[in-house]
DNA sequence: CTCCTAACGGGACCCGAGTCCCGTTAGGCG
DNA sequence: CGCCTAACGGGACTCGGGTCCCGTTAGGAG
């Protein structure tokens, strides 16, 4: 793929090696990347993850179908950047002080992104990409991950009150509250309201009050 | 796309506009069906579905690839047909007397299942089509809405022993044991063990009891 | 057993996503 | 304020997934 360091060129293309876009990262190259972002975003949102095209993409952020292609190098690399963007720009978590209250911001947080056009669109997208590509599934479980991180501190807090078991896992609470709302929209078609948000805060609540979560088994 | 009534031919194709495969069902069409079908399950565990050909199943099932293409559509026609016949063939419940034993018999299935590399890569490749085709997720919540239908029972039972409120809603308890197991698989890196199993089918449990899925709110 | 035709099979063909080549634009260091 | 080259842009080209056409095989009614 690389050339080697020897290889002689006249005015053009050292080829490096390196991704577009990390040696040069400023001024056009952002632009163009926001532009590329945005762009698949809306056609991700409009046309949904099976028709997505690239060159489409292209055409809409108004720039060269080879310039996608050779940052992104494909669909599932596209949708991988875009999680990473979209993860950069996700609300903090608010102290509440009560664990049922924080897990019900929580689920209600999820299910306004799950339920919003475009990034409920991107994460059904980044789902179905993650099943059969290795860098997308990287993404998306890096982004859950920091997720899960950035809310697992209210339940630590609720076990130092007392509210849960001490050896509660704060990792399996904070899933157990957006399991369901994602089981139910990938395996029903009843869409998700809000009742649905504040029964799966509940019952991880009512769970991790009752020990289900406790690591010492 | 189909020809009218009264269009002519001499011996050749009518066209009736009805799917292939539904006029003579018998025989050869069986034969067909099952040897695609099964052709298509080893592709799907080996290659995965991102690389899923058409052409090739036709190959190994020994079948032309026009058949593929006339009976099932598109790779999604295909999932969906195989799904249903998994749907067919799925082990019962077995009773057990104990709300717990029979949530954690529920969560040793689907776990199972789910790690199988046939019937798991099916179910990956299953839900990443149902996110953008319509008649994949159909199937999907065919499929879905049968297996909590098979299960739901166990909870009414528990509720007439009072083991859990008695306007608990089955379904909700059902679910909420193959949600987390789902989550897992989709949204992290780590396998699915038997411990993992068995903490959903507690928290379900638990929550449950603690009256997270009473209907009347 | 015979006939009618549903369903299959092979292979030519088409079309568009992805690649390649090379000229042009502009980031950023000296 | 130039120079070097990273990064972009356009357009020709490839190649394989999906379609079409038409001849062949075999289900099943009578």
């Amino acid at each position: 793929m690389r050339s080697g360091p020897g290889s002689r060129r006249k005015t053009t293309a050292p080829d490096t090696g390196a991704v577009p876009g990390t040696v040069r990262p400023g001024g056009r190259t952002a632009r163009v990347r926001e532009a590329v972002l945005h762009a698949a975003g809306d056609a991700l949102a409009e046309r949904g993850f099976a028709h997505l095209d690239l060159a489409e993409v292209a055409r809409r952020a108004g720039v060269g179908k080879t310039t996608v292609y050779r940052r992104w190098g494909s669909v599932t690399g596209l949708l991988a950047d875009l999680l990473e963007d979209m993860a950069e720009q996700s609300e903090p978590r608010i102290e509440v002080g009560s664990l049922l209250r924080e897990l019900e911001a929580n689920a209600t947080l999820v299910r306004r992104t799950l339920t919003d056009p475009r990034q409920g669109a991107l994460f059904k997208a980044v789902i179905a990409a993650a099943t059969c590509d290795a860098l997308a599934a990287e993404a998306l479980h890096q982004f859950y991950a920091a997720r899960v991180a950035e809310w697992a501190p209210c339940v630590v807090q609720a076990a130092e009150r007392g509210e849960v078991p001490a050896d509660t896992d704060p990792e399996q609470v904070v899933r157990a509250v957006s399991a369901p709302l994602y089981y139910q929209l990938l395996t029903t078609g009843t869409p998700l309201d809000q009742a649905a948000a504040e029964r799966a805060a509940r019952a991880a609540y009512d769970a991790a009050r009752a020990g289900a979560f406790r690591t010492g088994r």
